[in-house]
DNA sequence: CTTTAAAACGGGAACGATTGCGTAAATAAA
DNA sequence: TTTATTTACGCAATCGTTCCCGTTTTAAAG
């Protein structure tokens, strides 16, 4: 099929003009006589001209759109921030590129080579928990491609960074455990070396140790995928209550970890809170609505897009090398619901 | 900040050749000698040479990208198609730009402006809730521009259709709730003119009539949004608690419908299924997990995705205009759990 | 030893938009 | 009236890639 739309030159000819002159009239110059620029202008409305991007993008350099590489569109955290990036990007006249990577590192190295060679001018990521390794990403970056880490973010990597409060959001839902009653508090926890997972593995640890709860091992349960695979989380489960001293309470540090916790319970008829209690991270609006309502931690998802394309936007647009990198942190937010009731 | 990457000009002057034989060697064409390919494609892959997508587009007049016109990311049912889409796309060389309406009709216009301009080579749609008005779509369509739509479609559109039973889907839903011993059973629909929510009102009156039970116009609610806001849903719900025969059954025929529904009974304490039964539509993975666990008609959104997209493509790339369109439907899927259990 | 033809490559236009530079006409200044 | 200046436009190069035509070299055919 063929789809044709005018050009400039289609106004040129029409008009008995030159392509300069039209180009010209519709960016408002100068050199060009009112007269002339109102018979154009009207004539680009009347057939609704639209410059090409392509043509546009040959020409400057630069396609006026960013990329994001995310793990799951399917993520209530990760659409959730998807309107946060797209508000702002649409605002300032970007337009969005989404690949997800669904976890795998391949896919992460494949995503980010699209992504650069020209499809973009700059890209938001928040790495895999597949990913170790980050050359694919930095050596991108320091030839000079934009990247804005949001998230799960890369350590060494020296760029704008927004991420959320883990080790506070970690540390107040532990906290908040340990108020209710809770003594045996396990955690479920992603992948180790992901950044956000070392985060909140250390803000539980804080909460414990603040509150003379000694740390067991038994109870520190890692599951490599994040929680994406119910099976990994039904062993992690299925150990953690093979335990002569079974938690009485689990802080599920993810949103899927947190899901699949609650299949889990569910499936084995265990009683929350009163077998297990359990707070989580979760960014899904209808938690309320569970079996029992369920204790969160929440992120704002949306603000950390917002943010994040701003920083990116803006380093896209600087005309000199930034050197100079925000860091911002997220303050968390707790909703204590049934899940967590007080300890009877 | 500035990125440049290795293009066939590099190449070529960096191997003593001219761009043409570059070009040439790296499509594999017949008139350039192993030798010269060989040392061209090392070179290639060496530097990670990409063919620059504004040139390609600009020359071939095709950007190898297609758009998605939703209403929202954040909806389960559509961030699984998404997935969908995009397993079918990537696999066939292209790449997605995902749009949101948020059901507005302003906001659909201009996104289906945007991707036509030159931006995609054809577009996905699923029209909002607000829209009334084909012109912005069916206009795009006659001039070529390749368009095909899933799940909310446009009688009117003369192209691939790719939809849910949405009839069967819920008359199968209503007669379960009859089976189940329920008898005064009311709906909540979406807005009169989507076509979705028209086959769905057809299901649920025919799975009425087929069993003698009368239809009550007072069961009878729409609303404007979709479920989208609360309010409505509330609003709704309180003239139905109003009547003097309360429904003791619901069919809530849309998302956000479901959960606000629930969300509604949560708050107002009303027992599911003792004072009100529920099955209603949802493409949420976590319904099994609410507080009762949830009956729903669950729509295969990902392999909607799939199919809609693979008739895109074909019809992008087909070289004569295409004259016969597919109608595809595909079938309901019934989950039934606790919010519907039988009647005591 | 010519003629022909294949093999292997280069030149240059084209795609749509921007922009520096050149220039004709109109006006103002001398 | 001549010169200078402004106004209003056109020409042509450019971005990276493809592809239609050459053109040269080599080899086969006559």
């Amino acid at each position: 099929m063929k789809f044709e739309a005018v050009t400039i030159k289609d106004i040129a000819k029409a008009l008995g003009l030159s392509t300069s002159t039209v180009s010209r009239a519709l960016r408002d110059s100068y050199e060009i006589s009112e007269e002339t620029k109102q018979l154009v202008l009207k004539y680009a409305k009347e057939f609704n001209y639209r410059p090409n991007p392509s043509a546009l993008g040959l020409k400057e350099k630069r396609t006026r759109s960013i990329g994001i590489v995310i793990s799951e569109i399917a993520n209530s955290f990760f659409s959730q921030a998807i309107n946060g990036i797209e508000s702002v990007a649409n605002q300032r006249g970007y337009n969005v590129i989404i690949t997800q990577t669904l976890e795998s590192y391949e896919r992460e190295v494949a995503n980010m080579q699209f992504l650069s060679s020209r499809s973009v001018d700059g890209c938001l990521i928040s790495v895999s928990t597949e990913t170790n390794d980050f050359d694919h990403i930095s050596d991108l970056y320091q030839k000079g491609f934009p990247v804005v880490c949001f998230d799960r973010v890369i350590d060494s990597l020296d760029t704008h960074k927004v991420i959320f409060d883990n080790f506070m959001g970690a540390y107040n839902a532990t906290t908040h455990l340990i108020k209710s009653g809770y003594k045996n508090i396990a955690i479920l926890s992603s992948i180790e070396y992901l950044s956000i997972s070392k985060e909140r593995l250390n803000g539980f640890k804080k909460a414990l140790s603040d509150n003379d709860i000694p740390l067991h091992e038994d109870y520190l349960k890692h599951c490599a995928h994040g929680g994406m695979l119910y099976q990994e989380v039904e062993k992690a489960m299925d150990e953690l209550m093979k335990l002569k001293v079974k938690p009485d309470a689990v802080f599920t540090s993810g949103d899927k970890l947190t899901t699949n916790f609650m299949r889990y319970c569910k499936t084995k008829k265990i009683a929350i809170p009163e077998k297990i209690a359990v707070i989580g991270f979760s960014n899904l609006d209808i938690t309320e609505l569970m079996s029992p309502s369920l204790s969160v931690v929440k992120q704002p998802a949306f603000e950390m897009g917002r943010v994040a394309t701003d920083l990116l936007l803006n380093m896209i647009e600087s005309k000199r090398t930034v050197t100079e990198f925000e860091h911002i942190v997220l303050p968390p937010e707790i909703i204590v619901r049934d899940s967590s009731a007080r300890k009877k």
